[in-house]
RNA sequence: GCGGCGGUGGUAGAGUGGUCAAUUACAUCAGACUGUAAAUCUGACGGCCUUGCGCCUACGCAGGUUCGAAACCUGCCCGCCGCA
């Protein structure tokens, strides 16, 4: 058995787990970080060691895009190109379908949390039952399970993702029925493509439609998966009203209790809690790296736009309350991060993203903690109310 | 002293009779970011408010021409270049 549930919370669905994959384990709750490329931006894989990175998640798409099918024939694999002898997983490619096309398209992202949607581009996918076209300057280039398993089997990750279609909270319930009809089709066709020994996790989707997750959930956790994730839109209703991951509601109950559960690219600090309550084990997120880079630092309080005026003079730490080395060694001001900001000099999304990874690695840690001690509601309750 | 060129909003730099409170860039300020085509994107950026295609004050200074001027004319001040 690669996963191992240690303890179960009394007062919610958290649970306290270890992952063990062949380039050692992971605790869980734990958190992903994002490293597309095969690179996490700004940090070296020493730095991810010093910022408690437990395991990174690359992307299948685009290194697809930037390797060829040549380039993967004869890749050494991610463990070796990345210099990094911990856990990996890949995505499948699959979030591309939503955010190459319909995100694009309507100018919005999975959360629906906005009252208006962003600016609208051009759909660069096309969707079929059997795959997928993403419109590139190469031209057409067609992914399917068959593929994204393939490509996934040369990048060499320790955990896989099947190929999925996930949906925007603006998709209607035929939509996303339809849909949903082609991620199961793709699950199957994903595990049934697969010849390694890497661990395959399901998607759960359904978007925002309580029996369309059941079902997929059912479906999903009923098949011979090494674990499941839950991807798509999250958000009852869109437009202003306060998310609370009730999809979670309607999906953990349906799944296996000895398998790992990965909640796709949620990873907001209200978010981690929520999703551990509801009995997720590991999250993947690009808020630490990307938010870090555009200048937003995660704190014990909350988070702070470093770019503030406010901040022109604040000799005071970034964190008073963090032992990452940005704050604790390096003694980062506030201060001097904006004037590095301002400067435009690269030490700054160094700096913020190293603090970032740090702060979240942290964070899951602390949650950890709290589960081990019975105290993880407790905990919840006081983090929340703290950020107001 | 003579001749030439030029003085525009925090800066640089467009505009050369009306649609100009003035293109653009930078700076500044504020906001966004959730399986990364994001070291990105959005908004504000003379003042005021009842936020209107509103009212005031504005393109070195002073006057003038004109229905109307940042733009044309005159004088003055200042800067750069050339000749003395």
């Amino acid at each position: 058995m690669m996963f191992k549930v240690l303890k179960k919370d009394a007062g919610s669905r958290a649970r306290l787990g270890v992952l063990e994959t062949p380039h050692g384990a992971v605790e869980t709750p734990g958190y992903v970080v994002v490293g597309t490329h095969a690179q996490v931006r700004e940090l070296s894989p020493k730095d991810l060691e010093k910022t408690k990175t437990q395991i990174i998640i690359a992307n299948t798409y685009h290194l697809w895009q930037a390797l060829g099918d040549a380039g993967l024939k004869k890749y050494s694999g991610l463990h070796q190109e990345m210099n990094w002898r911990r856990p990996l997983m890949t995505d499948s490619g699959g979030f591309q379908v939503f955010s190459l096309g319909f995100a694009r398209e309507l100018g919005i992202g999975k959360v629906a949390t906005r009252v208006s949607p962003l600016a609208t581009r051009e759909n660069l996918v096309r969707i079929t039952d059997d795959g997928v076209y993403f419109h590139t300057e190469k031209g057409d280039q067609y992914l399917d399970a068959k593929k994204s398993i393939w490509i996934q089997e040369r990048l060499g990750a320790d955990i896989i993702l099947a190929f999925d279609e996930p949906t925007s909270p603006l998709h209607d319930y035929q939509y996303n029925q339809t849909a949903l009809e082609r991620t199961h089709r793709w699950a199957k066709e994903s595990l049934k493509a697969k010849t390694s020994n890497q661990f395959l996790y399901g998607i759960v989707q359904g978007g925002l439609f309580e029996d369309l997750r059941r079902a997929s959930a059912e479906f999903i956790g009923s098949m011979d998966f090494d674990g499941l994730a839950v991807g798509g839109s999250f958000g009852s209703a869109f437009g202003g009203q306060s998310k609370n991951f009730q999809e979670l509601d309607w999906v953990v109950p349906h799944l296996p209790e000895n398998k790992p559960r990965h909640l796709l690219g949620i990873g907001l600090v209200e978010d981690l809690f929520m999703g551990v309550a509801k009995g997720i084990d590991t999250f993947d997120c690009v808020v630490p790296t990307r938010e870090g880079r555009h200048g937003n630092l995660y704190t014990s309080p909350g988070e702070i736009n470093i770019h503030r005026g406010l901040y022109r003079d604040d000799v005071g730490l970034i964190d008073p309350e963090c032992e990452c080395e940005v704050c604790a060694v390096k003694k980062t001001s506030r201060g001097r991060l904006r004037q590095l900001f301002k400067d435009k000099n690269s030490e700054a999304g160094y700096l913020a993203s190293f603090h970032n990874v740090y702060f979240f690695n942290n964070l899951m840690n602390q949650i950890r903690q709290a589960i081990a001690e019975d105290r993880f509601g407790k905990l919840m309750a006081e983090r929340l109310a703290r950020r107001g």
